[in-house]
DNA sequence: GTGAAAGCGCTAACAT
DNA sequence: ATGTTAGCGCTTTCAC
């Protein structure tokens, strides 16, 4: 029925031409006031949609961006897609999305589905900032383009994150502050994810400054939610490990349900710290203490630039948010703490 | 620099033309093979991406679906737009996403939008399906959509969500067979959720049943997250509430801590119910006892019925996935109950 | 197997 | 203030 009618479809109905139809569209102001009203009475007898296409196809430009994160159901990144969201409907444009999975393969497809899409420009999450193919395509074919999360080394990549290695170093420094001395790490598989490394590093570099060089690594896949296993042989050796920082809440949430299982208390047997301050982190017993990323912010930042990096108005630049370590009682001081003071 | 090559660029480059080059696009069988690769090796060299503007123009269809949820913040919504987006990869759709904040208001803005986009159909999520200025739009402009955990009452609406009502009926039943008596309701506004009222009629209608008929019910907006001043007078009054049934997890998990807060053991003092099965449920201590719904499985299934209806081989229906009670630990029996047998 | 040309719906000179 | 017209990049008859 309804066969979309068309720009001249409008005209022909109000006697005008289609130029008058556009420009009772976009600038009403030049165009007579009673005209106008009967542009825009056809248009609304037609029931009549400017078809996009047309424009974009005119326009070079389609006023959308594209959005690609490794998944959606870590908070983390729904959140921040939340701000992205929100900032461009406010902005006018359209967001297009994708997940990669973690998969740095999917990542390069999904970018190459939105280049088709021509959209203006990116905000996404790539597995490796610093070795990445998408940013590569996407420098080389000069798209405009923002990362999110991810802290490449490159100062002239657009990039909108905390720094991670260093609240990595700050939590690790609260957690040797309590006394602990045997850590380990648990961290999502660094070839899925830069910040994982990085955390990493921030974790072993607070450590060996304070002599310790035996922590344990355990790296996860990031599908994994199932510690038990995993976790047993460290925190119960004959060396138990009593203080657990994980590289995002999602596996710090995981954590405390594995010790609890393998009938060890948190904070009082083993602390658990966590990273990104996920809103369930602190709806939890015992809440979570984790490192906290705006993450909403960090997306309406990153579209904020993106806007920039757009229009011309700014050049490609690494934006370091605060992050801060939020109370919870998911740490406690080391119950080896006997007679050693610090 | 890269003026963007178009498809005249790599004719004139492989010196055929561009209808050929087009066929080599799309129908490569149909040209020499010979031609087929230089045609190739031209569009490598000038690093050609085809405009999709102008295939949309042309094609009048755009290979893109709309989806529009109330938030990303909710797991409940962030993993069906995972299932939507997982789907729609696979099938070559490209996902348009807005978020609505549970304002009708936005609703319709929001759909607006991605019609504008010309997108072939959308999933969405409404305040109120049976009474929607935005279902009505749709459904007069003809375009494809799928509802997405509305259940509306005419069945000629295409919609995929669980039984909304039969599952709180069923929530219901499983405290009342614990020996509850005392019962309240907290709900995430009707205004902003048909599935909260639904849900709230299942439970009103177990309760009537027992011959309950004073149940508090409790709306609360769905940013509340602080829940003691509101939850203290019925759980603490002369005749205090044991039992609590949330319209969802995310109420329910704030519920929890309240109940916390106000000194009160979950669930040896009171028990409390959730809806959805999110993720996070699972984690909690008490785990959280709540109906889950298969939130990835509705998203794909929802894009399942939504690809039919653009392609005609479906008809609008409404689908009814199958819902069941999670074990969990934040549901016991009443502390109440002494000597009345149920 | 390949090319010429029309046209999708729109915008923007340019002309009146 | 309004109309005419030439494309934007692509697909698709219809010829050859």
């Amino acid at each position: 029925m309804n066969a979309k009618a068309t720009m001249r479809d409008v005209a022909r109905k109000s006697g005008v031409s289609v130029a008058t139809v556009s420009r009772v569209i976009n600038f009403p102001g030049e165009v007579r006031q009673e005209t106008v009203e009967t542009v825009n009475a056809a248009m609304r007898v037609l029931n009549y949609r400017p078809n996009i296409n047309g424009r974009r196809l005119k326009a070079a430009q389609s006023r959308s961006i594209g959005v690609l994160v490794p998944t959606l159901s870590n908070p983390v990144f729904a959140d921040s897609v939340q701000g992205i969201e929100q900032e461009a409907r406010a902005a006018g444009l359209t967001v297009l999305l994708t997940a990669s999975n973690y998969s740095a393969e999917h990542e390069a497809e999904a970018v190459s589905t939105l280049l088709d899409n021509r959209v203006d420009g990116l905000i996404l999450t790539v597995t490796n900032a610093d070795d990445s193919p998408v940013v590569r395509m996407l420098t080389r074919e000069n798209i405009p383009f923002v990362l999110l999360y991810n802290q490449p080394t490159n100062p002239d990549i657009a990039a909108v994150s905390v720094d991670n290695a260093q609240s990595a170093h700050d939590m690790t420094c609260h957690l040797l502050a309590a006394g602990h001395r045997n850590f380990a790490m648990v961290a999502g598989r660094f070839s899925s994810s830069d910040r994982s490394r990085q955390r990493y590093e921030g974790f072993a570099r607070a450590l060996a400054g304070a002599g310790i060089a035996d922590a344990p690594l355990i790296e996860v896949g990031f599908e994994d939610t199932d510690l038990e296993n995993v976790l047993g042989g460290i925190l119960q050796g004959e060396k138990p490990v009593t203080a657990l920082v994980c590289s995002n809440d999602i596996l710090a949430i995981a954590a405390i349900g594995a010790c609890r299982k393998l009938g060890l208390r948190v904070p009082d047997d083993v602390s658990v710290a966590g990273f990104d301050g996920i809103a369930v982190g602190g709806l939890i017993q015992p809440k979570l203490c984790s490192v906290v990323q705006p993450t909403h912010e960090m997306g309406r930042q990153a579209l904020a630039l993106l806007r920039g990096l757009i229009t011309g108005e700014a050049k490609p630049r690494s934006l370091l948010l605060p992050h801060y370590l939020s109370e919870g009682e998911s740490i406690g001081p080391s119950r080896l703490v006997t007679s050693c003071p610090l």
